[in-house]
DNA sequence: TAGATTGTTAATCGATTAACAATC
DNA sequence: TAGATTGTTAATCGATTAACAATC
């Protein structure tokens, strides 16, 4: 399956094929061609069958890929259903948006714990879950050994709680603060985002175009 | 200022030079050379002098980048400051934490308004603003004028919503929705912040790592 | 078999990095 | 002036696109 180290533009848009095919595959479409696909997603035909090939040969020469054959390759390769333990730290608006808007079932993880220092959300239903002082946050990384954390907290705090998180084998962070771990640990998957500069990309788009249309 | 066309991907970099001279600044830095920037940023320093030069000189031969000058002009490349308005659609987990999370008014943006379809939520306080019936929309959108609009709602109101914004002057999208609002207008801004994906290619990473590891 | 479409190699394009002359 | 560091051009690298032989 896995050929080599593949590039992570490449990854990056493999979640993307899959959101496809799962509304191809809910549609009841039985196959597609990279022709037909890159209509309806907005690439080149080329790109999907060179992003599709650095994992496998999935198609069939005359006749296209099995949408749901496809699906499940993917699903495969992101490694999705493999219920790793995750947990949330940071309690707010934010980490509590994420907590109940994200389907993290279906996306291979369970969300185990999740973590606050204000000590007027303790106990805080959130979802199935109570929300947990920090205080025994390393006592449940020792005993649980959760494998990706994801960070609702500001700059400072996961900046203190990182080191700690590493010891006790975290291997991965969904980052939302804007504390820079990737500078400072290695081998650990970080992904970061970042909503204001995402909005901030935007406020420029915005500008540059109205820009072009008075000229 | 401006010079024709600057790539995308320099774009994106903005708002991360922005953050890191807004911290340079508050710790009273008053020169930075690229050499000590890019270190700090984990990028080379050719790049921060590619980048900046697509927008003009703002060094000095032989002493570096004023901070607070350069942090400035990128707040001025980017065009934060200039109060547009903004709309939110969908006060659900994710919406209602978007409105109360994010610093609007830094980054250009006055939220003015937060529509949902669901009842339940009519009137529902959210910061200093209510809940306010979808029903409403379009009507409120003639009087104000939104400049962008930031949609929080399941694809298929996206889809239904977005043609009636594009008729009354939205300008830019910041989505957080599954639709692919690129597809279908042209000359308007879109930012995508696909959760689900981030989340799938952490996913994937995590795997890698683990598999590189055991090998 | 003929038509369609893949897998893969080669060509192009764009983005990043290196180098260095200009200059503060 | 000498040292430092930019602005900018040239070289490299990687990603995307085009082309086409293989093959279902």
């Amino acid at each position: 399956m896995a050929k080599g180290n593949v590039s992570l533009s490449v990854i990056r848009r493999l979640p993307r094929y899959h959101r496809f095919l799962k509304d191809l595959l809910n549609a009841g479409t039985v196959r597609i061609s990279s022709g037909d696909l890159s209509a309806k997603m907005g690439l080149t035909a080329s790109q999907i069958r060179q992003d599709l090939n650095c994992f496998g040969g999935f198609g069939q020469q005359g006749y296209g890929y099995n949408v749901r054959d496809l699906y499940e390759e993917i699903s495969k390769i992101l490694g999705l259903g493999k219920h790793r333990k995750a947990i949330l730290l940071g309690a707010g608006n934010l980490g509590r948006a994420i907590a109940l808007h994200m389907d993290f079932s279906s996306r291979g993880f369970e969300l185990m714990g999740i973590f606050d220092s204000n000590p007027a959300l303790m106990g805080l239903a959130v979802g199935d879950q109570a929300v947990q002082d920090s205080a025994g946050l390393e006592a449940f990384c020792k005993l649980h050994r959760p494998d990706i954390a994801i960070l609702c907290i500001p700059k400072e705090a996961a900046k203190a709680v990182a080191p700690m998180l590493v010891r006790h084998g975290i291997r991965g962070f969904w980052n939302f603060s804007h504390y820079d771990l990737t500078l400072d640990y290695d081998g650990i998957a970080v992904e970061n985002v970042h909503l204001g500069d995402s909005l901030s990309t935007l406020c420029f788009r915005v500008n540059e175009l109205e820009q072009a249309e008075s000229e």
